[in-house]
DNA sequence: TCCTAACTGGTAATCATTACAAATTAAAAA
DNA sequence: TTTTTAATTTGTAATGATTACCAGTTAGGA
C-alpha cells in the first residue's frame, strides 16, 4: 500500500483510503474496467464507497496522468492502469479489451500537423481469438 | 443526388429521401458532426425529420460500412463519409475532430494476436494548431 | 396496382455521467 | 497535540445522448 501512497504524494493527491482502494484496484485488475465495475467490485468490502467518489477518483488520477481513460467502447469509458504505451483491442462480441503489444512509429511524437498532442489511443476493434473459436 | 442512389443501391439499402439527405450532408461536411447537429441541420430544409430516423440511419450506413462511427470523444458518438483509412486528432479545447494523414503500418492489418479485426482508429487528443495560438 | 416488409416519426424509457450541497476528513499551521 | 481550512466524500437529483417501442407510412418487388 505504500508503493500506491508514494504514488499519488508524488502527484501531490490527498492520500485517502477510497483513493488508494481504487487506485490498488487499478493496479491488480488490468481488465480496462469502467466506473461502475470498480464501484460493484469495492463496494462490498468498503460500503460506505460511493459512485460520484469512484467518478472523482478516477478523474483527478487521469489529471495526474497515472491512469488513462480508453474511450473504445462506445457506451461507457474504461480505465487502464498507465504503464508503458500499447495499443487496444476491443472484442465486439463479448466486449472485452485486450492490450496488444505492437510497435507504432507515432507512439512518441508530441505533434502532427503541428497540432499539440497529449495521448495517442490506437484502437483496434473486431472479434477476439476465443470468440471466433465459439 | 444519383451518385448516393447508387451507393446505397449497391448495398442493399432501401432509397428513401431521409437517407440520401443524410448521405449527402455527410459527403459535403466533413466536420465528424455528431447524430444531433446532423439532425439540427436538416431539420429546417426537412421539418419531418426525426432524430430517430437520424439514429437508424447512421446506423444502418455504418453496417454497410460507407460511414464510420468515431468514439474519440467520451460525450457523443461522430461520423465521418468512409473514404481512404486516416487517423483523427481530437482538440481537447475547441472539440473539433481533424484528420491528420500519417501512414500507419498496421493500417490495412486483417489480425493482431490472433483476434480478427473489423476496424482501426487511429486517435490523438492534444490542443489544436488553432486554439494554441489562442 | 397491390402487398408486405422495411422504414419513419414521436414519445417514453434507459443508463452513464455530472451537478450540487451538506457532512466529513487530510494535513498544514499554530 | 490541537486547531483550522480547504479538499474530499457521499447521496440524491439532474442531465443528455441513445435506445425502445409502436402506430402509421412507404419503397419496391410481384
Amino acid at each position: 500500500m505504500e508503493k500506491y501512497v508514494h504514488i499519488l504524494k508524488g502527484k501531490g493527491l490527498k492520500i485517502t483510503p477510497q483513493r488508494l482502494t481504487i487506485l490498488k484496484y487499478l493496479d491488480e485488475n488490468r481488465t480496462h474496467p469502467d466506473a461502475d465495475i470498480i464501484y460493484n467490485d469495492l463496494k462490498s468490502m468498503n460500503p460506505s464507497l460511493s459512485r460520484t467518489t469512484v467518478y472523482n477518483t478516477l478523474d483527478a488520477m487521469r489529471n495526474i496522468k497515472i491512469i488513462q481513460e480508453l474511450t473504445i467502447s462506445k457506451t461507457e469509458t474504461r480505465y487502464d492502469y498507465h504503464t508503458d504505451p500499447h495499443h487496444h483491442f476491443l472484442c465486439m462480441k463479448c466486449g472485452s479489451i485486450i492490450d496488444v503489444d505492437i510497435k507504432c512509429p507515432h507512439q512518441d511524437s508530441k505533434e502532427v500537423d503541428g497540432h499539440r498532442i497529449e495521448e495517442i489511443h490506437g484502437y483496434f476493434k473486431g472479434i477476439c481469438k476465443i470468440c471466433s473459436n465459439e
